[in-house]
DNA sequence: ACGGGACCAGACAGAGTTGTCTTGATTTTT
DNA sequence: AAAAATCAAGACAACTCTGTCTGGTCCCGT
C-alpha cells in the first residue's frame, strides 16, 4: 500500500511515465495521478479525493477538466493506450530484419515491460476484469486497443506470407495475453521468454523456420 | 445489466452453479448471490445491500455468517476455486489415454467453459486485476489456485517424460491464461482451440509427437 | 493596469457504503 | 414441549463517495 512514487520508467512510457517530472499544468497532474491510482488500486476503489490529493490540486479543477469520474476513466484509458502503443510499436520499429524477427521481438519488448518495477499488468485487461458486464465504454476501449495490436500482427503475418493470417494473429494474441497475465500474477518477467519459445515453435510449424 | 438469472450451468459447476435450485439455508443463498454479483459486476462495485437483496435475506444474517465483506470475498473466492477445480479436473479425469492426450483435452474443457453464456473469465484473474497492489489475501488465493493447476500440469509432464517439466507447465499456464483472457474479451470460445493447436505444436517440438 | 482564465481550498448536499442493533418469527434440536 | 439456533425486516450510526458551489489567488496577455 506504499504510495512511494516510482513515477519514472527507464524502459519506456506506459502510464506512470506521465510524470517523469511532475507536469506543470493541473490537467496533466490529474491524468498522471489518476493513471497511477486507477492502475495500482483499481478504478472503483480510487476516489476523486485521493486523485486530487496526489495531483496536488482541487476538486473544482478536476471537474473543470472532466465532467465526471467516468469521463476521467475513459480519458486515462485512452491516454494509457496511446502512450503504451507509441512505446511498444516504436520499440518494434527499431528491430532490424524480416517480419519473423519482428514478431519474435515482441516478447523481448514485453520482457522489458514486465521488468519494470511498476508493472501492474495491462490496464485494459484489468479494466475489463473489473467492469466486465455493464460499462460498455470500457469494453469498447479495450477492443479498440486490441484491434490495434491485431492489425499490427496481421501486417507482419502478411509480410511473411503466413498461410493463415488470422490464425497467426490470434495465436500471437493468446501468447501475449497469457504472458501478461502470468507475469502480472507471478511478478516473473521471464514468462515473456516462455511465450517467445512457443511463438518460435509456431512460426517453425507454419514452415517459416529461420 | 440484466439481472436475469442464469444460475444454471449445463456444462459444469463454476460459480453461479451454486444455485441450480435456490439453496434453502441462508448462508448458501448469500454465497450464491455474492458469487454471481462479484464475478459479474466486480467486487468493489457490489454492495452488501445488493447481495442480501438477491439472496432474499437480511443484513444481520449476512453478518452473522461472515464478519465482514472482505471475509465474504475470501469465502467466495475459495468456494469458486474449489468448485471450478472439482469440475475441471473431474472432466479431465474422464479422458482416456496417455498424459499427452489429457494435456490437449485441457483446451476442450476450456472451450466448454468459455461456451457457457454466463462465462465471465477466471474469478482469480479478475480479482487480482481489480485489487492488484494491496489486498494480499486475494493475491494469495490466486496463487494457491494457480498452484493447483501447475501441480497438475507438472504431473502430466512427468508422466509423459517431458524433457523440461517446469517449462512444460509454464508454457501450458501461458496458453491457458491467454485463452481465458482472449475468450473473455472477445466472447469467442474458439480461442481455446487456437491455444490447443499451439499446445499440440509445443508437444510435438519436445519430441512427443502422437 | 486590468481583465480573464486557470487554479486552489474547502464547505456542502445527497446518495451510497459497511457494519450494528432491535424486535420478532420460524425452524431445529433436545 | 421447551430451549436454542437460525432467520427476516429494517432502523440507525458513522463514514465515504461523487459532484456542486463559493470565495479567493495567481499569472498572463494586452
Amino acid at each position: 500500500m506504499e504510495d512511494t512514487v516510482h513515477d519514472f520508467c527507464p524502459n519506456g512510457p506506459h502510464g506512470w511515465s506521465f510524470a517523469a517530472k511532475p507536469p506543470k499544468n493541473a490537467r496533466d497532474r490529474i491524468m498522471s495521478a489518476a493513471s497511477y491510482l486507477f492502475c495500482n488500486h483499481g478504478f472503483a476503489a480510487t476516489g476523486v479525493d485521493t486523485i486530487i490529493a496526489r495531483a496536488e490540486t482541487a476538486k473544482a479543477t478536476l471537474y473543470h477538466h472532466f465532467s465526471s469520474k467516468e469521463e476521467l476513466i475513459a480519458a486515462v484509458l485512452q491516454a494509457e493506450g496511446e502512450t503504451w502503443r507509441a512505446w511498444f510499436f516504436g520499440r518494434l520499429a527499431e528491430v532490424q530484419g524480416p517480419a519473423r524477427t519482428r514478431l519474435l521481438a515482441v516478447f523481448d519488448v514485453l520482457h522489458e515491460w514486465f521488468s519494470d518495477p511498476g508493472f501492474y499488468g495491462c490496464p485494459f485487461i484489468n479494466a475489463v476484469a473489473e467492469f466486465d458486464t455493464g460499462n460498455d465504454a470500457v469494453r469498447r476501449a479495450a477492443e479498440a486497443h486490441k484491434e490495434h495490436l491485431v492489425t499490427w500482427l496481421k501486417a507482419q503475418a502478411i509480410e511473411m506470407k503466413a498461410p493463415d493470417i488470422i490464425d497467426t494473429a490470434r495465436s500471437f494474441a493468446v501468447l501475449i495475453d497469457g504472458a501478461i497475465v502470468a507475469a502480472q500474477h507471478t511478478r516473473d518477467p521471464s514468462f515473456a521468454y516462455t511465450a517467445q519459445r512457443m511463438a518460435d515453435g509456431y512460426l517453425r510449424s507454419i514452415g517459416k523456420a529461420g
